[in-house]
DNA sequence: TATTATTTGCAACAATGTTGCGATAAAATT
DNA sequence: AATTTTATCGCAACATTGTTGCAAATAATA
């Protein structure tokens, strides 16, 4: 096992994933760091952080890709078979930790990962009647 | 329900979806292509055929796009609930027509579209042990 | 405190996707 | 068939996103 340091830049990271309920960007990120580091920097903390399964990687249908912090870390094995939904409206892509989808493979495929994205309206665009 | 015309970039971008079993990058297309058109008339191609539901959009877990053409065109309406699989090792994306996951959503959101993409291996590249 | 290995910033680059606008071509109309 | 209408195209320019190499800075270790 290698070992990833912890730098100002990394915890700030963290503290931004921290403070947020949603999914992020790396521009979103970007804009809460307030060059606290390079853009390039914020590219490599992520890429350490899913390395170390203390982050997930997500891509939306439009082709978007986000970030969420792993919110069940006490789990021995980490898998991020769960689900994720993404607001067409707000666009803000929420962790579905309750759903989990059940499928049915056919034979010779190995599978090593899931990725199942939901999209529609969220209950809070939903109330306001978009 | 607006118009869209068929002209010869169309044609041709159709021809290629046609010749290929797996899904297609912007850039995989642009190459068989060669040269029939711009490389921003295939954005805006690729953006219509979306749109007329006559090709999907796919976003991979490592975030590149691709676009597949359905193969069941006779249905009146056209959901694209199917699975995709994206190999690890050959980065071939293929539909899996015969996944399709089941789950239960929790209450107060609007599901419109569902993407659902497994990786791992697929089973050529499975077969040659890698 | 000194060593060493990781991390960072910078610069430069590559890939991908978007927009505006005049020119072109497909479809509809005469 | 010629004309009109309107979607589509090509070009140029730009924006965003992600990557790489390398010297300097910094965290962890001894």
């Amino acid at each position: 096992m290698k070992t990833t340091r912890n730098t100002t830049a990394k915890t700030a990271v963290l503290e931004v994933f921290e403070k947020s309920k949603t999914a992020l960007s790396h521009a979103e990120i970007q804009k809460q760091l307030n060059d606290v580091c390079d853009r390039v920097t914020i590219y490599r903390i992520l890429d350490r952080l899913v390395n170390d399964d203390i982050v997930h990687k997500i891509s939306n249908l439009d082709g978007t890709v986000k970030y969420a912090k792993c919110n069940h870390s006490h789990q021995r094995v980490h898998i991020h078979n769960h689900a994720h939904f993404s607001c067409e409206n707000c666009h803000e892509i929420t962790c579905l930790d309750t759903v989990k989808p059940s499928y049915i493979m056919p034979h010779n495929y190995k599978v090593n990962e899931i990725n199942f994205t939901l999209s529609g309206l969220c209950p809070k665009c939903l109330n306001s009647n978009i």
